[in-house]
DNA sequence: ACAGTATCTGACCGATCGGTCAGATACTGT
DNA sequence: ACAGTATCTGACCGATCGGTCAGATACTGT
């Protein structure tokens, strides 16, 4: 009985197991919803499944985070922080355009990081608007997307960021959580990606593209 | 006073109004759940807020559709019928690759009728296993998949397969429902989906815009 | 040993959830 | 005019929601 590490030890509130030091309730909890909230959506997930998942009770939950909503901060921080890091390296002051290349590997980077984040506020984004943290993440794509693209971009541009904005978060939550290593080992997975990412915010396909061949794809 | 159409004369159960034929309830009530499900999703709409919107009561909503599950298969019924269709149009046996291009307009069409069915799908297909109209919907997804690659596909390809179909869902609902008409006139739309989705779908890049002898290494 | 603090919990709160049901009302064909 | 049916509603149900709070327990420095 009690196979699943979460229940005698955690119950208590504290690691009993000294050799392999359990990360902070905290960190546990944040853990714990941060899953939730990508697969089911903020408003379908209770506190009381989180607590239950973790092996604590929802007064817990409730004692580290003051509210739900404080949770999902918790939780969304972080990757939003970094997200700010990564745009503001690339775009310093009015010069949009410095270096897409390397731009598009930190930000497949941080896709790959924070998938579940990511997947969170671009699919739930739109109906947690006045959620500080969801907004602080609006802001910052709208800021992407203007760096990007000048004021008269095109109806085509537009539908290609979007889609590979979309469809990066879309296919890293879909296939690596859900579909387990399905869709590939993850060095072949970030490098596709970056080159689909790269192919889709160029106005043509890639130019150096031709002698690249396979790179490192045959290694296991 | 009672400027909105929907107070004096739904509330009543019929349309008053002799000139415009207003919808039958059900229609309405499942027009109203389709955008409630895809903007905050399934778990976090209530069945009351349905009914209010709509301007009857809870009970109403429950006489039209026997549970919130059977609201949301009669919501997403007609669109994977569809869905099931324009594959079926395509692979008629084992012959996978007909004609990719007309597939990938009729897909595209497919979408932009039906974003925000497949946007619920997409977006919530994985934590809605089980209700059968979602397990529908992901065995078309899963047909798809295998009707446009064989079992040998490439990394690459299946990378760009999620981003071609989760990109187009994303964009297509948050870029036409939540930001207006700041993507694009439709007919452009439509078109440089098209395009982006050809794109994705080929092995390589499109052949007349670059003389790439490369063929991207996934020819073998 | 002891006081102070950090952590955890059950009991409880009002609100809302999906769903049931009896009855009111409107429409129908005769 | 009347019976039958379709539609709509309020009252109600147990369950669960996010959140509060007093108190139990464990850990801390002294």
């Amino acid at each position: 009985m009690s196979t699943s590490p979460l229940d005698a030890s955690v119950a208590q509130g504290r690691p009993i197991t000294p050799g392999s030091t359990r990360p902070s309730p905290a960190t546990e909890l944040k853990a714990i919803a941060l899953e939730q909230f990508a697969l089911v959506g903020f408003g379908a997930t209770s506190l009381q499944a989180i607590a239950d998942t973790a092996g604590y009770s929802k007064s817990s939950v409730l004692y580290h985070f003051a509210s739900k909503e404080a949770l999902l901060e918790a939780v969304l921080g972080p990757a939003i922080d970094r997200l700010g890091r990564v745009l503001a390296a690339f775009t310093p002051a009015g010069d949009a355009r410095m270096d897409r290349d390397a731009f598009v590997e930190a930000f497949v980077d941080f896709l790959l990081e924070h998938r579940l984040e990511v997947h969170i506020f671009i699919n739930q984004g739109q109906s947690m608007r006045g959620t500080p943290v969801i907004d602080r993440a609006n802001e910052l794509i709208a800021e992407l997307t203007a760096s990007l693209f000048a004021a008269d971009s095109t109806t085509q541009e537009r539908i290609r960021f979007g889609v590979a904005l979309g469809g990066a978060a879309y296919t890293l939550v879909a296939g690596m959580t859900f579909a387990g290593d399905a869709l590939g080992p993850p060095d072949e997975i970030r490098f596709a990606l970056i080159q689909v990412v790269s192919e889709l915010l160029s106005p043509a396909p890639l130019p150096r593209l031709a002698e690249t061949g396979d790179a490192d794809s045959a290694t296991g």
